[in-house]
RNA sequence: GCGCCCGUGGCGGAAUGGCAGACGCCGCGGACUUAAAAUCCGCUGCCGGAAACGGCGUGCCGGUUCGAAUCCGGCCGGGCGCACCA
């Protein structure tokens, strides 16, 4: 049968759907020494179409996958669907179709869609979180993190449009108007809901050590998190009360000259109330938008009526709003010393503040020797620090800060998981009890694209009675940020249908951790923090074991035409169906397994590569064409042909290499160059070579196995052809036979001073001593040694090389 | 500004301190064909040479080593992330 991807993929795709290939055991029926695997893919938004981003991530992940079943492991291979959120709503106010709607035609269209890429999911173990079987179980986790304290409540600023009565996210407001109608966006405070993810700071940063992670995602995760230590002090303000700071510089205070508050710290609220200018300076910098913010670093102050008393002098220090104070990190205020800190500097110079030196160093923003600082001159940073926190008593004392905020997890929206909880005018914002989960999106609403979220106009779903006395009650309007589904999604497969608990533990113990976690770097730090925080809340409520989540992580590169993003609004996107019902699955899947390294970016620049390889594809096919089948058994290695003995020898480094490379170096790549080298020396063994039937019917039942986890249809097919009853998916791994692993001849290389003058070929049994010698008697090295003096000889571990070195 | 990553033929890339450019794409020459496509055979880093062969060569400069694309230091260029974090 020739090459006909066309008909033949859809056949193959049936055959291993009805033979449950792709199943994933339960823990019940796993052996104590199974060997498992769990192969991860992250959470796709069902936008509609797959597109190649796509396509490389499930591809790559198959391979690993089915490489893995055919190494004999017990393979986790699940998808699901991360369905809530704000696009679907988009969709619903502009089509006038509710969300579900939407979302369930969409996931059905790109299910489709991987299916012809023949990727082997355990499409039982199927999720999608807008379903209230899952979203149940984000709202019962709420109720357990709320229960240990893990959720608080909390006043935090909104992207606030008056005219649309509703809330923003920070991507739809540009040049601080809403993108879609040009509504203005200010700035209000709305009480929303926080988990306590810094709770877990120290741990998430100490636990990246161990990660088999890339190290740049490692670092942005250390930097988001920010651990820094230093020292909180108190400073009385001259009308009473006090300001507190936080500063990584204690042994600077001596060269305090003015405290810089934010315009938001609670000193400066107040005192704006009786102060004209300072309120007008507040709400100037609260107007500045987010990008100006970020693009500008021009430091602004205003002077306040407030002194602070300097704990040791007891001068008066003066009190500033600074627009370069941000209230959410440490506490919002800061001792200004301009000797020693950039920042301070510029401020204190465009103020026209004193800057009294106060620390010895080799440059101003070094630790170093006190100065002019009473009764501390002379001592160095470090004790400096530890005097002044013992002399300062309560006043003072060493702290860390992180710059990981908690997570806020509210959101003003409709198309997301409710958050179980309840007003209650007797009894405040309660927990809704557990045995009413869950607490259901309401049908029985309309999408405006103005006002407020649909659910605060449900009465279905607003009125409800309080858990704790009964009384009539106002439900929470308030859904999750989606970043909550799929911070814990990988555990529900494990244990889909279960309606006690998100999943059973016996299941995350056999399974856990992920052993290879593929997806795109934008996931760096949210996602990758978030579940991995959760992770550890899950651990320390009893549900599942060890410390980390994802042991490996690889982050894909991204596929690019003509060097820049495929998107909608640029026109350039090549769809993934356009290339299948042209060239096949197969073609496709091995153009993105070969084109580049997985974490680089590949340019799609027209349609040579995926004819490249879909020739590779028909030459592999014709060659199982012309070959007749044999149960002739391969003969005596002293039997065959020095061709026939080469190629043996290609196929069992070819297994070596693959295996390392799938196994352990996950470089899928030089797999297929593997391949293609090995299918080259099959295609070259002689017509006439005396045991070529035994040969090759041995050399392409390993090679229809080699290419399985990459071209799984066509080795369906080849392994058919070859005269094989069961699938090849199934089949195991092709082993190594030692007695082929090395030739009988090897080539030695010969180096004069680091240059390659003459290669030998020398017995592989040959000793070191035989090898120097013919390597010394070898005419072109001769040529070099010829009238100098040879200082030494080396010969390298491994025998392929002679580095000999000469003077004169 | 700070941090991380990356610089190899016309292109994608290979080389796990040991023959730089595997494998593929593009291109060129040839076979088959009335012709084309497909397929098959061959060539293809640069310079010199008819060739044998020689020289140069992994962004640049230096170092370690018998030996460096690979390790170390400095610089140049590109990408990504964070960005007033006290």
């Amino acid at each position: 049968m020739s090459f006909q991807p066309l008909t033949q993929e859809p056949e193959i795709q049936r055959r291993w759907l009805e033979s449950g290939a792709f199943r994933a055991k339960r823990a019940s029926e796993l052996l104590p020494d199974s060997k498992t695997f769990y192969m991860l893919v992250m959470l796709p938004y069902p936008s509609g179409r797959i597109h190649m981003g796509h396509v490389r991530n499930y591809t790559l992940g198959d391979v690993t996958a089915r490489f893995r079943r055919m190494r004999g492991y017990e393979v986790m291979h699940p998808l699901g669907w991360d369905s809530f959120g704000l696009p679907a709503e988009n969709a619903a106010i502009k089509n006038g179709i509710h969300p579900a709607i939407w979302t369930r035609a969409n996931i059905q269209e790109m299910k489709g869609q991987i299916q012809k890429m023949g990727i082997s999911y355990d499409w039982d173990r199927e999720v999608a979180s807008y379903q209230d079987d899952y979203y149940r179980w984000n709202q019962w986790l709420f109720l357990k993190m709320w229960e240990r304290g893990d959720v608080f409540r909390a006043m935090r600023t909104v992207n606030w449009c008056e005219a649309l009565g509703t809330v923003l996210a920070n991507e739809q407001v540009v040049d601080g108007k809403d993108e879609r109608t040009g509504h203005p966006v200010t700035q209000k405070p709305l009480e929303q809901y926080f988990f306590k993810t810094t709770k877990y700071a120290d741990e998430l940063l100490a636990c990246l050590d161990g990660l088999d992670w890339p190290e740049n995602v490692k670092t942005m995760q250390r930097y988001w998190i920010g651990r820094s230590e230093g020292a909180r002090l108190a400073f009385d303000l001259d009308i009473g009360g006090e300001v507190e700071v936080f500063t990584t510089r204690l042994d600077t205070l001596f060269g305090v000259t003015f405290m810089a508050l934010s315009t938001e710290h609670p000193v400066i609220e107040r005192a704006a109330e009786t102060d004209a200018s300072l309120k007008t300076f507040c709400e100037e910098v609260a107007a500045v938008s987010r990008e100006e913010r970020l693009t500008s670093d021009v430091k602004l102050g205003h002077r306040t009526a407030l002194s602070v008393i300097h704990p040791f002098t007891g001068e008066k220090v003066p009190v500033f709003a600074a627009n370069y104070v941000l209230m959410d990190y440490g506490t919002g205020a800061v001792m200004g010393v301009p000797a020693h800190d950039e920042r301070d500097h510029e401020f204190a110079e465009k103020y026209g503040l004193a800057i009294p030196k106060v620390i010895e160093a080799e440059s101003a923003w070094d630790h170093g020797i006190l100065v002019n600082s009473g009764e501390f001159t002379g001592l160095t940073t470090e004790d400096a620090v530890t005097a002044m926190v013992a002399k300062l008593g309560d006043r003072a004392g060493k702290t860390t800060t992180y710059k990981l905020k908690d997570w806020g997890l509210s959101r003003q929206r409709y198309w997301g998981t409710p958050i179980p909880t309840v007003h209650c005018d007797t009894c405040g914002v309660v927990p809704e009890k557990p045995e009413n989960l869950p607490v259901r999106l309401p049908e029985d609403v309309a999408f405006h694209g103005v006002g407020p979220s649909p659910l605060t106009t449900s009465r279905s779903f607003l009125d409800c009675a309080c858990p704790c006395c009964g009384r009539p009650a106002r439900r929470e309007t308030d859904t999750m940020d989606t970043f909550v589904d799929s911070s814990w999604y990988w555990l529900r497969y494990l244990d889909p249908n279960n309606s006690q608990l998100p999943f059973a533990k016996a299941e995350s113990d056999a399974w856990m951790p992920v052993d290879l976690y593929v997806g795109g770097i934008e996931h760096a730090t949210m996602h990758l923090i978030y579940a991995r925080y959760f992770y550890k809340v899950l651990r320390d409520l009893g549900l599942a074991s060890g410390p980390e989540p994802f042991q490996k992580l690889i982050c894909q590169g991204m596929v690019l035409k003509d060097g820049s993003k495929m998107s909608k609004s640029k026109g350039n996107i090549v769809d993934p169906d356009e290339v299948i019902s042209k060239y096949g699955a197969d073609a496709l899947r091995l153009f993105m397994t070969f084109a580049a390294p997985i974490e680089k970016e590949i340019d799609w620049t027209g349609f040579e590569g995926i004819e490249g390889a879909s020739r590779f594809l028909k030459r592999i096919t014709r060659m199982v064409e012309d070959h007749m089948n044999t149960a002739e058994p391969l003969p005596a290695k002293e039997q065959l042909s020095a061709e026939e003995k080469a190629l043996l020898i290609k196929l069992n480094q070819t297994i070596q290499r693959l295996t390392d490379d799938l196994e352990r170096r996950y470089q899928f790549n030089t797999v297929v160059s593997g391949l293609m080298e090995l299918s080259n020396v099959l295609h070259d063994l002689p017509a006439a070579a005396p045991h070529r039937g035994a040969v090759m019917q041995h050399a392409l039942d390993a090679f229809a196995r080699l290419m399985s986890p990459v071209a799984p249809h066509l080795a369906e097919q080849l392994w058919s052809q070859l005269g094989h009853a069961g699938l090849c998916m199934q089949a195991a791994w092709p082993g190594l036979d030692a007695q082929y692993l090395e030739a009988d001849e090897v080539l030695v290389v010969v180096q004069v001073n680091g240059k390659v003058r003459g290669r030998i070929t020398v017995p592989a049994s040959a000793t070191e001593d035989q090898r120097r010698q013919a390597a010394l008697a070898c005419p072109e090295a001769q040529s070099h040694l010829a009238g100098k003096e040879i200082v030494k000889v080396v010969l390298p571990p491994g025998g392929k090389l002679v580095s000999i070195v000469v003077k004169g």
